[in-house]
DNA sequence: ATGATAATTTGATAATCATCAAAATATCAA
DNA sequence: TTGATATTTTGATGATTATCAAATTATCAT
């Protein structure tokens, strides 16, 4: 996993909201694309963020493409957060 | 908490360094700036950033300020996480 | 007070990002 | 194949962000 690419990715307020959305299940792009004040085109950027942060799949059925949650990755970014936050104990307090 | 200040500001790399520098315990920003290659200014403003979002806590030492990391913050990152990417159970997947 | 050191703030510039409108791609249905 | 629908991609533009150099603030020591 990315770590850039995906705190990069859950940054922005619509792409959080899109994740939200999936929460209650897969949708499709024009589907999501309703709840939000901006043209699809715009959204399918924020698709292809979401994509390549691996935070979402994607799967065409017809004419439309279906955006569903990817669950995996959520104890990868866990893990990172754990990771950064993690204060070491060997070494003390600056003197 | 403002998960958009946190989230934005750990979405940069320098500043997720400056994070994971802190976990061994307080540092000078002058010890900090050290372990990058730019001006003490850029890693100034990197450190705003970082307290605005509440993630580190600053205290001037004489002519120096010191930084430490805010762990209580972490509790707050790790649920609003949780928070994005809980599958809510009730409703079913896309027909 | 003066000079030295540590850090921040300011103003400018370059890079990145979000957004739009329009064009392109893909699928379906006639 | 033509038209309609769903979505993505492209190219351009405005906004935000990272960065630098220089100016400023704060503290200490003399």
């Amino acid at each position: 996993m990315r770590a850039q690419e995906v705190f990069k990715a859950i940054s922005d307020p619509s792409r959080r909201k899109v994740l939200k959305l999936l929460r209650r299940g897969s949708k499709t792009a024009g589907e999501l694309a309703e709840a939000f004040d901006m043209t699809k085109g715009s959204m399918s950027h924020h698709f292809n963020v979401l994509k390549a942060a691996d935070l979402v799949r994607c799967e065409r059925r017809g004419q439309q493409i279906v955006y569903s949650l990817n669950t995996t990755v959520f104890e990868d970014v866990a893990s990172l957060l754990a990771d950064l936050f993690r204060v070491d104990k060997r070494n003390g307090e600056h003197r």
